[in-house]
DNA sequence: GATGCCGGGCT
DNA sequence: AGCCCGGCATC
């Protein structure tokens, strides 16, 4: 989230590598040399795999798209504004007082790199000129802070506004992913599930940028309820980009140890997610800086690059079995545990995804061998399981080694004869799990939602409070100075850290 | 109410 | 990255 400005046109160049589908630029609609903002909708590429053109759809409205080069697009990966002169006329957008604020170019001087901008600030009436280092303005217009975002007034943001003021229902499922749901308040995660419109009214998509546009929206949408490492993500993309194919193993991935459910999320059965995906059925008001950045997809790829050899580990409790290929864990998975579907037909095939698809990702995971960091979990994690039981019928137990705290929680299961049955739609129990990274890094997020009202006593999302006093308690607020940096910092406190289960992290 | 600290904003 | 703080969960 932080790193939205990696929208902004002339905030440094970034590679319009990967997928850049979705990426806000800037490029001249018309013949006047100004640059109208809008996102790359399909990216024409020759046989060897460069990128030879790029179809933009435009922000204005008209649902237009254009084609362009590479070289004439402004953003993030393309052209800076320090490649190109501004037009008299250009909207850009500057910070004014703190807040950013939308303007005309008056002129721009190349030699000075300056730009005088004509401005209408809140509060005051007519217009004023500023002049602005080139650095300081942008086409495209960024992602304002929440703080700062209450008191615009241009429509994409009130609409955005009105949108986020919208009661729950379908988007309910796609808030919970927070481990601790935060207010509205904090905008971004609900702005995040709008992501795009990206497929929307348009009807002349060819058919597979339809599939790379859902695909996103998908990715999105579960980015939010699981970790963004979280192998389930990638296991998509990969399906998404290769459908049919269940050969491919999915990203090696370093983490993860179980494939996170998603969450139970009606939303992302058909209905509601066309309405969620499409800004609402506004017509094109851009839901400015929604697009999937760079940095949205930049861990996949990153990921893929520890060339380990990786395994497949089902998870099912009590079953050890390790294959090298995901279309045999899965087969293991389906065979073995979770029985034939029903009323389905076995395709695989992505597109008719729904809730209860591709349950077998959750019932394995990925192992990376030869990584130094071989996940010490793991093994916990045999250990912790029950002993018993074979097949298709699990224990009401579910014993659960959640790697970063090194704690073992207890999950009672009511009475149900798979693990982790997520009830779709009257569901009441439902259990997300985004797994904690094995190599420490994120946070171990855990959800429960409970529709019946009961949660279970301690959720794993937020580390249990050991019982460490910590500086702010033993030096107490009169020594504030004497606390730890991250206490005073209102972070999690180094110098008292928990206990032996800490101690054995390392 | 106090404490711990996550998530996120600002510089 | 350092700093700060809102707000939630837990004690
Ligand atoms: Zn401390």
């Amino acid at each position: 989230m932080r790193q939205r400005n990696g929208l902004i046109a002339g905030a440094g160049k970034r590679l319009a590598k990967r997928s850049i589908i979705g990426t806000r630029v800037c490029a001249p609609s018309g013949d006047d040399g100004k640059l109208c903002a809008g996102i790359i909708a399909a990216v024409k590429t020759a046989a060897d795999g460069s990128e030879t053109g790029y179809s933009i759809r435009f922000d204005d409205g008209t649902g237009g798209r254009r084609e362009y080069r590479a070289t004439e697009l402004v953003g993030p990966g393309f052209q800076t504004l320090s490649d190109l002169r501004l037009m008299a006329g250009q909207r850009v957008y500057i910070t004014f007082n703190g807040r950013e604020i939308s303007g005309d170019v008056v002129v721009h001087r190349p030699d000075t790199e300056e730009v005088r901008v004509s401005i209408m600030p809140h509060g005051h009436e007519g217009s004023i000129e500023v002049i602005k280092k080139l650095d300081d303005v942008r086409v495209l217009e960024s992602r304002k802070s929440a703080r700062l975002m209450d008191q615009d007034t241009d429509f994409a943001r009130l609409a955005d506004m009105s949108d986020r003021k919208r009661s729950s229902s379908s988007q309910n499922a796609v808030e919970i992913s927070g481990s601790r749901k935060r207010r509205p308040s904090s905008s971004q995660d609900q702005d995040e599930s709008r992501e795009e419109e990206m497929k929307d009214e348009d009807d002349d998509n060819e058919p597979k940028e339809e599939e790379m546009t859902e695909c996103t929206a998908a990715l999105v949408l579960m980015s939010l309820s699981c970790s963004p490492h979280s192998p389930s993500i990638q296991g998509r993309i990969t399906r998404c980009q290769q459908p049919e194919s269940l050969s491919t193993s999915p990203s090696t991935s370093s983490e993860g140890a179980f494939s996170c459910r998603s969450s139970p999320s009606p939303p992302l059965s058909e209905s509601s997610s066309s309405a969620a995906w499409s800004g609402r059925g506004l017509p094109s008001v851009v839901d400015e800086g929604i697009g999937l950045t760079d940095d949205d997809f930049e861990d996949v790829p990153k990921r893929k690059k520890s060339d380990c050899r990786t395994v497949f580990q089902c998870t099912w409790p009590g079953c050890v079995m390790i294959t090298t290929t995901v279309a045999s864990i899965e087969l293991h998975v389906r065979q073995n545990h979770l029985g034939p579907r029903l009323d389905k037909s076995l395709s695989d095939d992505f597109t008719n995804d729904s809730i209860d698809d591709h349950e077998e990702e959750f019932y394995y995971t990925e192992v990376e061998l030869g990584a130094a960091s071989s996940p010490p979990t793991l093994s916990h994690r045999d250990m912790a399981r029950p002993p018993h039981e074979g097949k298709g019928c699990a224990p009401n137990k579910m014993i659960i080694i959640y790697p970063e705290y090194q704690k073992t929680l207890i999950i009672p299961r009511p009475g149900s004869a798979c693990p982790m049955n997520i009830p779709s739609t009257s569901g009441n129990t439902a259990v997300n799990w985004p797994f904690a990274s094995l190599n420490g890094q994120k946070q171990i997020k855990m959800m429960y939602q409970n529709l019946g009202g009961t949660r279970f006593p301690s959720s794993p999302m937020r580390k249990a409070r050991g019982e460490t006093k910590k500086c702010r308690k033993v030096y107490g607020m009169e020594h504030r100075e004497k606390w730890c940096t991250q206490c005073k910092w209102k972070k999690a406190c180094t110098r008292f850290v928990g206990s032996l289960e800490n101690a054995q992290l390392a």
